[in-house]
DNA sequence: AATGTTAGAGTTTTT
DNA sequence: CTCTAACATT
């Protein structure tokens, strides 16, 4: 029995299988020191620190650097966090820097936690003036600080890439631009794109009229932003480059300030984001502080989004870096595993140079599975995981199942399901994406500022309230025509559609007074009331979960204020260089005076010479934009995890599946045409393998549903590339019947090669190899004029269960068989259309 | 304005 | 296959 997708989703939110809901959304964030500045300890200099103990040597020798441009070279499981957070708090407690002068920049909100927590655990640290976090997050703090300087206003609002869609399509409307020619999506990505690389619309070279064309659209895109004081997440990084190249003053400031740059997975980083990295520093010639960079080349995944290995090597040459460390020593997988990893990525050329090494044994050997199809392939999984869990006592949360896209994990969930394994799908719908929430957070919005046209549109008739598309087509006229926002327009509409949409704008403009100063709580209840979205979704039969999210909301609003203080990314801190805030403030309106302070974000001024503060409304909006919401959360549940390869990075576990082996799809065919793309398929395989601490579990299968119709693939070259003496390669069971599949659950087994073509191929070899494949086994497509039935065999259908061949006709698409049915007498069956599996 | 129909697309993902 | 978005219909 297969599962809808439907049926999928509705079985997760009954909660027979865990996880996947909405209550994977929390702050669990530690609180922040708040203890007073006791940051510098009697200075200590010699290297019996407790601190260092337990360290290797390479680790040892990369916290206790000097205060120089620095390298390290971090293998998988190698205690790269550790050496970054050892390294930060030994230059505290030797009294080398003070917090103020620290800046460490990750790409996650998960990392800069992690870096915070294992940080605040080692030292009784007062966090103030420290600057971590993501490159946007820090970005973020800056431009609040400097929003004048940064021609912003002070409340801008961020958009997420889903706002920046709707507003690119917006424009593309409002200026009749042939969404044929130049797709949204499209558009979306080379602005992206170009603001990655650091260019605005004049820098970039217009090669044809179509990139001339587009040049033109980034530049009315940049213009309708600026108008209505929002920045997508390419303008945080990019403004605030700017904004330190063209200002002296502002530039000198945080050079002379941040003594110590340590920046976590630098071989993620962009142009742009080490243009800002250099911009905040200072090359050797301009005596900024100085830089830790820490990555790894292996693990390069995202080149796809702008991720550019290159910057290592830019960054030793620029920078004259003189200390380079490798940190070779694993801590986390048995040698075989190890092994594995380091063959396969030995077939990389691009590469620094690194090979893992472990103290621990060989461990149990690499297993590789084949199957006939990928359901089979997934029943094998669950085989195993269940041998795992109640024969060898593995942790069900300790293992992990791992695709190479998303669509994979149906036919997993489906096979779990049915057995009963309680499991987690990472990836999808994030908390503060979701429909309501992002609703809820327009009506926020547009209290904060009325300009934002994107989340205008986006309650200005919902819940419905009579204005339709000439409505809102003609208040976008008028708003063009006066070069105002859409609320701005509104008074210029008369008739029916102008008093709806004026008791519209006044609805929002009556709450905005009617909760000034009240709570952000009261603030958001007011708001999820008032606008009727609440009622909206009460009426609606589906609505509950709406609703349970936005009660969601308000709980999530209530930890941000009480645990998390308005987060270290809400505003900055002016600081002298001893990272002494510049200037006191009071406590800002509307918060409870005895909730615990957390951070000075939010009680900091933005502006130190007014001493105005960012309210805990535009706060929360921040934040909301900056992190989507942690739907990773712990369920708690003892489940077991799935997810992409991408998502696993940074993650372990004591076993690991890899699945879907195959050419096409690991490595992935849009990857397969150009060799850089291969090589970073192959560093993704690099990063599935390093994920296993002890058991590693590799399959394909020989043919995949894969967009409605059944492929037919060979297996992945990868496979081809591990140590055949670190391999077991495990015969699979044919066609499944009666072949000591544990409990025997027979139910729906082994559809075989459902849909049209063939159905069982033929070339599905008993014992696959031993030896290694030198070269790769002929691809089946053409060799299979087979589809492997022929009289005198046994065939299984799915309705009318095993039978026996008498005849087949015909050839292709018109191949019928006849086939005798023990139970449902004899019949002529299409090859094309029927399910008919080969029995041995 | 709500609901049904059809066409088209379909890696990887964080901020 | 399965989801989404745009279009058409009541």
């Amino acid at each position: 029995m297969e599962l809808s997708r439907n049926e999928l989703i509705q079985a997760r939110r009954l909660g027979v299988i865990r996880g996947a809901s909405a209550e994977g959304f929390g702050h669990a964030s530690p609180a922040f020191s708040t203890m007073g500045a006791m940051y510098l300890e009697s200075p200590v200099s010699d290297h019996s620190l407790p601190l260092l103990t337990g360290l290797n040597p390479e680790q040892e020798a990369a916290v206790t650097l000097p205060a120089e441009h620095a390298l390290i070279l971090a293998g998988a499981g190698s205690g790269k966090t550790r050496v970054l957070t050892t390294r930060i708090a030994w230059l505290l407690q030797t009294g080398q820097v003070s917090p103020g002068g620290v800046l460490a920049v990750t790409f996650t909100n998960k990392a800069a936690k992690e870096l915070l927590t294992r940080l605040t655990a080692m030292l009784p640290l007062n966090a103030r003036g420290m600057w971590i976090g993501t490159f946007h997050g820090l970005c973020n703090r800056f431009l609040r600080a400097h929003y004048k300087l940064a021609n912003l206003p002070q409340s801008f609002q961020i958009l997420d890439t889903q706002d920046q869609l709707s507003a690119i399509k917006r424009l593309c409307k409002q200026f009749n631009i042939d969404d044929e020619r130049f797709p949204p999506k499209q558009l979306q990505w080379f602005i992206a794109g170009c603001k990655e690389d650091g260019e605005r619309p004049s820098d970039v070279v217009a090669r044809d009229e179509e990139t001339r064309k587009k040049i033109e659209i980034y530049q009315l895109y940049e213009d309708q932003c600026q108008r209505e004081g929002v920045v997508d997440f390419g303008e945080l990084m990019l403004r605030s480059y700017e904004l330190l190249r063209d200002n002296d003053a502002v530039r000198e400031h945080y050079r002379r300030r941040f003594r110590h740059v340590l920046i976590d997975e630098f071989q993620d980083t962009n142009r742009l984001q080490y243009a800002w990295i250099k911009m905040i520093v200072g090359l050797p010639s301009e005596s900024g502080g100085a830089v830790l960079a820490v990555g790894d080349d292996d693990q390069s995944i995202y080149a796809f989004r702008g991720a550019r290995v290159g910057n290592m090597e830019d960054f030793v040459r620029e920078f004259e870096v003189r200390h380079q460390i490798k940190l070779e020593e694993n801590y986390r997988s048995y040698s075989n595993i190890l092994d594995s990893a380091n063959h396969l990525i030995s077939h990389n050329k691009k590469r620094l140079g690194k090979n893992l090494r472990t103290s621990q044994g060989a461990g149990e050997p690499v297993r590789v599975y084949e199957s006939a199809t990928d359901f089979a392939e997934a029943e094998w999984v669950v085989e195993e995981l269940r041998q795992l869990v109640r024969g060898d006592g593995f942790s069900r949360s300790e293992i992990a199942i791992l695709y190479r896209s998303n669509a994979q994990s149906r036919v997993i969930e489906t096979q779990l399901f049915n057995a009963g394994v309680p499991y987690r799908v990472y990836g999808g719908l994030r908390f503060f994406e979701r429909a309501e929430i992002k609703h809820a957070l327009a009506y926020l919005r547009l209290l904060e500022n009325s300009r934002d046209d994107t989340s205008f549109l986006r309650v200005v008739n919902f819940p419905p309230r009579g204005i339709g598309a000439r409505s809102i087509e003609q208040l976008q006229d008028a708003a063009r025509a006066a070069g105002s926002s859409l609320h701005d327009a509104v008074t210029s509409i008369s008739g029916k559609a102008g008093a709806n949409l004026a008791g519209f704008v006044a609805q929002i403009d009556v709450l905005r007074e009617q909760t000034a100063g009240s709570t952000l709580r009261e603030i958001i209840e007011t708001v999820l009331h008032s606008s009727g979205l609440v009622d909206h979704y009460r009426a609606d039969k589906e609505g509950a979960d709406r609703i349970e999210n936005l009660e969601e909301l308000v709980n999530a609003a209530e930890s941000f204020v009480t645990q998390e203080g308005f987060g270290r990314d809400a505003v900055a801190l002016p600081v002298d260089e001893h990272g002494t805030p510049l200037t006191q403030s009071p406590v800002s309106q509307g918060l409870d005076p005895d909730a615990p302070v957390l951070n000075d974000a939010f009680v900091a001024p933005i502006d130190a010479e007014t001493g105005e503060t960012l309210s805990p409304l535009a706060a929360f909006l921040t934040h909301a934009a900056l992190e989507a919401g942690d739907n990773q959360a712990q369920a708690g549940q003892e489940a077991v995890q799935l997810m992409s390869v991408h998502a696993s990075k940074g993650l372990e576990f004591d076993a690991v599946f890899i699945t879907g082996l195959e050419e096409g799809l690991f490595p992935h065919e849009n990857s397969m045409s150009d060799y850089e793309g291969v090589e970073e398929e192959r560093r993704l395989m690099y990063v599935a393998i390093t994920r296993a601490r002890k058991r590693l579990y590799l399959s394909h299968a020989q043919t995949r549903m894969l967009h409605g119709k059944t492929r037919y693939h060979v297996r992945s070259r990868f496979l081809e590339e591990l140590p055949e003496g670190a391999l077991k390669w495990i015969t699979p069971k044919r066609s499944g019947f009666g072949s000591g599949f544990g409990s025997g659950s027979g139910a729906g087994f082994n559809a075989g090669a459902r849909g049209t073509g063939m159905a069982q191929p033929a070339w599905g070899r008993s014992g696959i190899g031993v030896e290694t494949f030198a070269s790769p086994p002929v691809p089946p497509q053409k060799a299979a004029p087979s589809h492997g039935i022929r009289a005198g065999i046994k065939v299984f259908h799915t309705k009318f269960g095993e039978g026996k061949v008498q005849a087949v006709e015909g050839v292709g698409d018109d191949a019928r068989a006849q086939v005798n049915f023990p139970r449902h007498g004899v019949k002529w069956l299409a090859l094309s259309v029927a399910k008919l599996t080969v029995v041995d």
